[in-house]
DNA sequence: ATGACTCGTAAAACGAGA
């Protein structure tokens, strides 16, 4: 069972660039981050039409996270991130497809730093540590898929020197991710690739992919039952130098 | 280098993203 998560960057922006992907690599399970669009402008037809079925959760302009399941239904179980009932932000969505729990995670990139939407940042974190510390008591397959809009290690960027103000470098930043790891939850392309980068970002500025000056943002998370399943993970590199590509590639882990 | 791309939104050579 491939599972994906892919920061689209506008889904209806780059539906053609996400069906191609799609038909090419058959993923069971794909979560998607930035939409970008509202709920009825998801392109559910689009998708339904090469046998993806979906749930989502959009916003006008940004954010918007969505859950595809290949010839499956998932089964919505969440969608917003508990913690706090004024954050009207589209970023979090859970639901369960054949026995696996699955959220996908759009974390706010919280720069400027320091200021409001750092301090948003930290707080959504903490939110998504609680919540994941639920999900792992539960003791039952679940993965964790989103853009953690984090850095974890300097091995997880081209380079720091123009990075180090930035949010997703910030000691604050990676100590949060550093608590998920700290619950139990693997890492499933760094398990597998500990040797290699990895990146999944490259910044449409400065010609970021042509000198792979990446990040690796986006990240698969395993509940332990998961964990024992995983047998491949990896970055569909290819797609971000296709034509009108979101400056992210799908990032996929697959289980037995 | 408060830069650089890309886009949505609106009427700002702007803001958000990362």
């Amino acid at each position: 069972m491939k599972i994906a998560t892919y920061n689209i960057n506008n889904i209806n922006k780059r539906l053609s660039n996400l069906l191609r992907w799609l038909e090419a690599r058959e993923p069971d399970v794909v979560c998607l981050q930035e939409l970008k669009c509202t709920d009825v402008m998801f392109p559910s037809k689009q998708l339904s039409a090469i046998g993806y079925e979906a749930v989502w959760k959009g916003q006008k302009s940004w954010n918007g996270v969505a859950i595809l399941a290949k010839e499956r239904e998932p089964v919505l179980t969440r969608d917003s991130l508990p913690g706090d009932p004024d954050d009207i932000q589209s970023r979090y969505i859970e639901a369960a497809i054949n026995g696996i729990l699955i959220a996908s995670i759009y974390l706010p990139n919280g720069n400027p730093q320091p200021g409001p939407k750092f301090n948003y940042k930290l707080a959504w974190f903490e939110r998504l540590r609680s919540h994941a510390s639920d999900l792992w008591k539960m003791d039952v397959p679940a993965v964790l898929a989103g853009d953690l809009n984090v850095v974890p290690t300097d091995f997880d960027i081209y380079n720091t020197r123009s990075w180090l103000n930035n949010a997703l470098l910030q000691p604050e930043s990676r100590s949060a991710f550093g608590k998920l790891l700290q619950q139990g939850w693997i890492d499933a392309v760094r398990e597998l690739h500990p040797d290699e980068p990895m990146y999944s970002f490259w910044h449409y500025m400065r010609n970021s992919w042509e000198r792979d000056a990446g990040l690796r943002l986006d990240i698969l998370l395993l509940s332990k039952a998961a964990s024992k399943r995983l047998r491949s993970a990896g970055v569909d590199r290819d797609v971000r130098g296709h034509s009108n590509a979101s400056d992210h590639a799908p990032t996929w882990a697959e289980l037995d």
